[in-house]
DNA sequence: GCGTATATATCGCCCATCGATATATCGACC
DNA sequence: GGTCGATATATCGATGGGCGATATATACGC
């Protein structure tokens, strides 16, 4: 019956989701929109998209490769796949956390 | 030496660390930000954390309880640990797969 | 040749985050 | 008893990013 969860927003932050798809494999934009969205549920703007392609490539966590046919790929960096280790450990951490302290205090 | 990793502004979305400090048991605002900025190394504002807490009482996530002193102390309700418990159950999921695609990329 | 899927790009609105600021009280210390 | 820092809450303005809409173009099936 699902009590219409109010997602907070979206707990989202299109960045981690981008890289998270990246660590797969290259992929261009397109793929990486499908891939967000078959894995969450809910579908990622092309406007949310591109801007934080553009956004994490100047960062330098991501780069463009050349582009096949109409299709631009980007992928992971070295630094983004450390970075994108380091935030998802702590992700994993923190909902681990979460957790537990939910099950001590619902027994 | 930490290359300064860029955080992508944050990760943070306030709504799930305030939870999440909640599921340890009731707590008022100032206590939430101490207990936010010592789990995550980084503070939660001011603005942020009680405009955050006017939202998650509107959805029904927290409520609060009869003030002690200057306190104004805020606890989950069943409805925001069950919300949460499901966020923290994806998000975990999530950091899990990313964390074995980086891995098998990085053999 | 028409519609749908693929693929990228851009624009504007809106709201949450953030930092700053204000206010008040309590305890410690001299 | 006066000052300072910690405790505690509240609000305001600026900014930036998420989101939806829109535009454009090609490939493919029918």
């Amino acid at each position: 019956m699902e009590p219409e969860v109010p997602q907070f927003g979206r707990f989202a932050e299109p960045s981690l989701l981008i890289l998270t798809s990246l660590s797969d494999g290259p992929k261009h934009g397109y793929a990486i929109m499908q891939d967000v969205e078959s894995g969450t549920g809910r579908p990622m703007g092309a406007g949310t998209l591109y801007a934080a392609l553009v956004r994490l490539e100047e960062l330098g966590l991501v780069e463009a490769l050349p582009p096949e046919d109409r299709r631009r790929p980007y992928r992971l960096t070295a630094v983004g796949a450390v970075n994108l280790a380091k935030q998802l450990r702590g992700l994993s951490g923190f909902a681990q956390q979460g957790l537990r302290q939910l099950g001590e205090h619902q027994p």
